[in-house]
DNA sequence: CAGAGGATCGGCT
DNA sequence: GCCGATCCTCTGG
């Protein structure tokens, strides 16, 4: 598979993650994801994908999560098995994505904050708007959703079979991880629910959440 | 049924 | 840094 091959560069394979690969607990998974890859796949056989530079938990204890008061329709698929898609409007204007964490019934999932672009700027860009920096097209969890090209019919999608959307190892090198506290929340700001690669230009939030970006 | 609030973004000062 | 947009979801009466 030549996920990057509009650049014309080295192609080296991925690998299509599968339950089996990954951690059950949210913590963990959300440290697990840094240096993956999000591959999007649309029916006309383009492709884009990043890498995952930031994560934030939403453990089942958390009162910040969206899971904390119950099961809702919004929110059942924070309840179902792990690797699925949870997606969310918030704001009247962005969606959010999610990959679902933990075992069937119990409500918790990551959120993907930011990818640094991979392939497929061409189309990301095209979506964000023609002048937009490849720094800022998937730097935020709204932005990562509109330059992808995702909303809530992705809601439920199974990471491991799911045509349009995968999680994907390329082989590189695991990057160092630095944690903080999460962004815009009200609740549960005192725990290192943030996760994200350190070094890497491709994060949201302030700077003195990632003094070593 | 009304009201409040939200895991954000972009524009302006 | 601050603020408004914009609308979905949940809660309470």
């Amino acid at each position: 598979m030549r996920v990057n091959a509009e650049r014309g560069g080295e192609c080296p394979p991925i690998r299509r993650l599968t339950r089996a690969d990954v951690p059950l607990a949210t913590d963990a998974f959300a440290r697990f994801l840094i240096g993956l890859l999000i591959v999007r796949h649309w029916d006309d056989g383009s492709v884009a994908s990043g890498r995952i530079v930031e994560t934030e938990a939403y453990t089942p204890d958390d009162p910040a999560s969206h899971a904390y008061r119950g099961q809702t329709p919004r929110n059942r698929t924070m309840f179902g098995r792990n690797m699925h898609a949870y997606v969310y409007f918030i704001y009247g204007t962005a969606y959010c994505l999610n990959i679902s964490s933990e075992e069937d019934d119990v409500g918790a999932a990551v959120l993907i904050r930011a990818l640094e672009p991979v392939s497929g700027h061409a189309i990301m860009r095209s979506r964000r708007g023609p002048r937009s920096a490849d720094r800022d097209l998937l730097r935020g969890p709204g932005r990562l959703c509109s330059a992808l090209d995702i909303d809530r019919r992705f809601d439920g999608a199974d990471f491991e079979s799911d045509r349009r959307l995968q999680l994907a190892d390329d082989g590189r090198a695991e990057p160092e991880v630095g944690t903080s506290p999460r962004i815009g929340l009200t609740k549960t700001i005192d725990v290192n629910h943030r996760f994200y690669a350190r070094g890497s230009k491709f994060l949201s939030g302030e700077r003195r959440l990632s003094p070593d970006r």
